[in-house]
DNA sequence: AGTCATTTTGCACGCGCGTGCAACAAAAAA
DNA sequence: TTTTTTGTTGCACGCGCGTGCAAAATGACT
């Protein structure tokens, strides 16, 4: 605590500016800056003479300033319209991580209320954001304009979901490859009644896991699976769903397997299967999600999931960041199943 | 998709400038952005000109260069170090809400590893953010003093967690008097042996829950409680724990209520009361939590817990942000006990 | 029409750094 | 030593807006 103190009364003037660094270097404001800027034109002696000036007095380049005069901020606007997933908690830290190590910051911008996604977006181009990152979330047509149409837009980044906009970049999952797989291991198992739930519908980009699984189901059995749709990727509202439409079925008639979007709704499956209809998974009901956020694992669930490879596609994002290229970024990266006991 | 396209191609210059507008609505620049300033003195016609024109060139102020000007940039760094506890995620949301509401964004700082810490939140001085917010993390003395030796420092705002370091401005539930109201619960509801299971202990800014309520027990019952401390706040590490606590134990000596730092811990202890001990909840052993997670109300678990006003809290915390003043800015929030069926 | 109080508008200067080129110094080749 | 090559440093100008004050315009009141 007294610690505290001294420091909080040492501490330097905080309007340090590089030419005051340069003065005390001896040197010109110029080479004050090229000393913080990697690879820049400048000697090692110069360079240390300056950093060691600059630790004296505590500078460090300011980055308004920088971004001002380049015209390149470094920073990102990340907008977020779901906040009920907890699998949206891992892609925030995976993807600050990638950002952070290789020097990008990330504004985080609530978009829950539609009615805050324009304004929210016209406000990170004021910001003058670098790209602008929509993840996973059910954002439609609105918003995309509204992102596009923003002043000094510059990339607008569709992450952990596939879009078929030509002016967007997205880094995602093959669905359909992943879905294949689910599928695949759904019949070798040997369930034959699947109930498919599926999350909100969305036009400018939706998951195609549904329309494969129904497709490779119809393809191979000739016959098309029941699906049930909740309006968001919310675990009660799964329960909800799945308790409505299975609690007054006759045993003969429940599925055998429900297959989730994704792992939110698997959670909430398998808490409706237990404690709302009293069976058991996997052995009346079976259960298999997507994302395997870190409760798939709990052993009270031990979910039966797909995984993507978040890291992976964060660092691509940031790649992508750092490319001036602009047409043809997209790309999909295949996770893998991680069976577990659900299913 | 074809208006999509339409849009493209119809996009403005993307760097239409206030100099751009003034040109057109026959005004000097001054008054372009005066007119994009509330309270500014400005005649309504004028104003109206201005906007009309500015609308017609897409023009809207650039936020960097008013920053840099003013040297106030409505910009908050929010330090999370820990993404496993999905409280968090209603944090987030909560916050950038009250923030992007009255006109502040929010810069996301990951710093789960500690080694980054410092970096980061150098990184965040240096975009000149006027207040940097740490959520409820278990933050140490280090990072509190990177966060303070940072240049330009503003605010140091501690949110859900209080500290009695005078350099700091925290924001939180008053812990004393919620852990009174759980402990008087707990007492009149007749539990007898009750068990503490508390989250890491750090130096800066720890809960007073765990001694408030070995305390208030000692005073009253004239006995000590047991308590478990677990390394972070994480259901599975929780759910270790009280397994390994427990699970030799002969049933007379089991505790009757588990009482937790927090609802990640609560869940975790739930999930292995059911399933690794083999117990019921609240039958066996209760659980009491605190948060109020949206995970606490789903039917399986029915968490008793106890939550904060964060809502509240936010808004108070733009006040803060808002206030010149720089002391005296501590304040506390009364929250309140959510009785469901866990205890 | 003239005076004065009150809005409303214009402007010089500064915020801190990047860009690109010119000037300079140092090391390499002649 | 002189010339060339390479490496290093300095600088004019601009990025887009805020601040505070002075000039101009407006309106109220004789």
């Amino acid at each position: 605590m007294t610690e505290w103190h001294r420091l909080k009364k040492d501490a330097l003037p905080a309007n340090v500016t590089a030419d005051d660094v340069a003065a005390a270097a001896n040197v010109s404001r110029w080479t004050v800056n090229r000393a913080f800027k990697k690879d820049a034109s400048i000697s090692p002696k110069t360079r240390e003479k300056v950093m060691q000036a600059a630790n004296e007095l505590g500078y460090l380049p300011d980055l308004r300033a920088a971004a001002l005069a380049s015209d390149r901020s470094h920073l990102v606007a990340l907008l977020v319209d779901d906040f009920a997933n907890p699998h949206k908690l891992v892609m925030l830290e995976r993807l600050t991580r990638a950002l952070r190590s290789r020097g990008w910051d990330t504004l985080l911008v609530n978009t829950l209320n539609r009615d805050d996604a324009a304004p929210a977006i016209a406000n990170a181009s004021q910001r003058r954001v670098d790209a602008t990152i929509l993840i996973g979330i059910q954002f439609d047509d609105e918003v995309l304009r509204a992102a596009h149409t923003a002043r000094r837009f510059k990339k607008l980044i569709i992450f952990a979901r596939t879009s078929e906009n030509p002016d967007t970049i997205s880094i995602a999952v093959d669905d359909e490859a992943a879905t294949s797989e689910i599928t695949q291991y759904v019949m070798e198992r040997g369930y034959e009644r699947p109930l498919y739930l599926a999350g909100p519908r969305t036009v400018s980009a939706h998951l195609k896991r549904k329309e494969t699984f129904l497709a490779l189901w119809q393809k191979h059995l000739n016959t098309t699976p029941e699906s049930v749709s909740v309006p968001a990727y919310d675990a009660n509202l799964a329960a909800d769903a799945v308790t409505i439409t299975l609690s007054e079925r006759p045993k003969a008639e429940l599925p055998d397997i429900i297959v989730c979007e994704n792992d939110a709704l698997a959670l909430g499956t398998i808490d409706a299967i237990r404690h709302r209809l009293g069976l058991r998974v996997p052995n009346d009901i079976a259960v298999i999600g997507f994302d395997d956020v870190p409760q798939a694992e709990s052993p009270n669930y031990r979910l039966t999931t797909y995984r993507q490879p978040l890291t992976d596609m964060a660092n691509y994002l940031v790649d992508v960041l750092e490319n001036v290229e602009t047409s043809d970024l997209d790309r999909t990266f295949c996770g893998r199943l991680v069976v577990r006991d659900s299913a």
